[in-house]
DNA sequence: GTCTATAGCGAGATAGAC
DNA sequence: GTCTATCTCGCTATAGAC
């Protein structure tokens, strides 16, 4: 059964090639099925691996999925705050539409980019993110931190905000965002094929003053 | 292993109640670990209900999933439209506000009522949605004619708008919604408690203009 | 490091007694 | 209608050969 071979085309760096293999089979198949929908079988068919070697490396399934989960984390929050950084250094209050860019496209030109991986990831966040099983544990512990940074610029920008009017507006943001990119292909049903769910340009180019006009509404002025 | 009584409080009609206890007992767990994340074992402990009943009753388990997500669909169907109908015939058109609250607040009155079942509903279409195994067959199947009355009703009001922004706006209304009322409790931890994900009605006061909003800026001018 | 083989368990479904 | 008992399958995880 376990065969050997081309499980998919492979250009890495060859040392740990099998780790990244099994990380990116896994990625894809967790944002599909969800983790419980998700066997190591089929994580090892789908790398091209032997089933035991998964175990040998990243310890029980949980902590494989932890591993997915954390892997491109870290880099997105890197990216969004080195975007932020550099609006923050370009204007002081940084306008309300370019703080809700440094949030978000990092994720277009992730999901633009040539890297399926990618795309993947941004539907496992979906998951995670409206899982009451892991959302409040794995969002909190990879998301919480560069959160506060985006907000504290926000309630800069938008000195009359109450604070927890700031976490609301966050958390649609979040929620739009996450359907968005769950990438479900639902809107191309919905609209009758005038919408594509990848036309990441098209998505963001709305999604943006979208968000940016709510944030104002609801935390612009004195209450 | 498979006690008799007492899984939980019953008040219900007593005629088929232990269809009703498994209904209510598998909305409860899909929703909070997904379709393959619940044991038909699990359920029929948590309904009180012998194993073998729920076969008996539904068939297999995807049958189980359908009928479920049905159920409580139809009702909130009925009353959105009604609602709307209802806005229609005081206004033409019908104000922006008000036919976002005419799609948001049947589920808000869902979400308050003393029946735990509607908080469990709103978990559900929660991870329905942002699913893509489910998202596109059960979303659609049970929710895309409202919604294109909806958007009908929006268009009237929007009368500039481009039909496709407006399937986008609706898509970042809906995921919105759904994490909102998936009711994980990120909230809660994302805000150090100043945000209680179960404070429904701050959530939808806050949610309304904000969805308003968007709405407007991006489709209500001539582009 | 890698793979074979399997232990140990729990799943969905149903046949058949009551 | 209801429940017991069980069939058959596939799961995670690991021990031990190579």
């Amino acid at each position: 059964m376990a065969k050997k071979p081309v499980g998919r085309p492979r250009n890495r760096d060859r040392d740990n090639d099998r780790q990244t293999a099994i990380m990116d089979a896994s990625e894809a198949l967790f944002a599909e099925h969800g983790y419980d929908g998700v066997t190591l079988r089929a994580v090892a068919s789908a790398a091209g691996v032997d089933l035991a070697l998964i175990s040998y490396y990243f310890g029980p399934k949980q902590q494989l999925f932890d591993t997915v989960f954390q892997r491109r984390a870290r880099i997105l929050n890197e990216d969004r705050l080195q975007a932020l950084s550099t609006a923050m250094a370009e204007h002081n209050p940084v306008p309300l539409e370019r703080i809700i860019e440094t949030y978000l496209r990092p994720l277009e030109m992730a999901q633009e980019s040539e890297d399926d991986g990618w795309r993947n990831y941004c539907a496992l966040l979906a998951y995670v993110n409206n899982s009451s099983v892991w959302g409040p544990v794995l969002m909190s512990r990879h998301f919480d931190a560069p959160m506060e940074q985006f907000v504290e610029a926000l309630a800069v920008t938008l000195p009359h905000a109450e604070r927890a009017d700031l976490y609301w507006c966050y958390h649609f943001m979040s929620g739009a965002m996450s359907l968005t990119f769950a990438n479900t292909g639902r809107i191309n049903a919905m609209s009758g094929g005038l919408c594509h769910s990848d036309d990441f340009q098209t998505a963001y180019d709305r999604m943006i003053p979208f968000v940016a006009a709510g944030f104002e509404r609801v935390c612009g002025k004195r209450r």
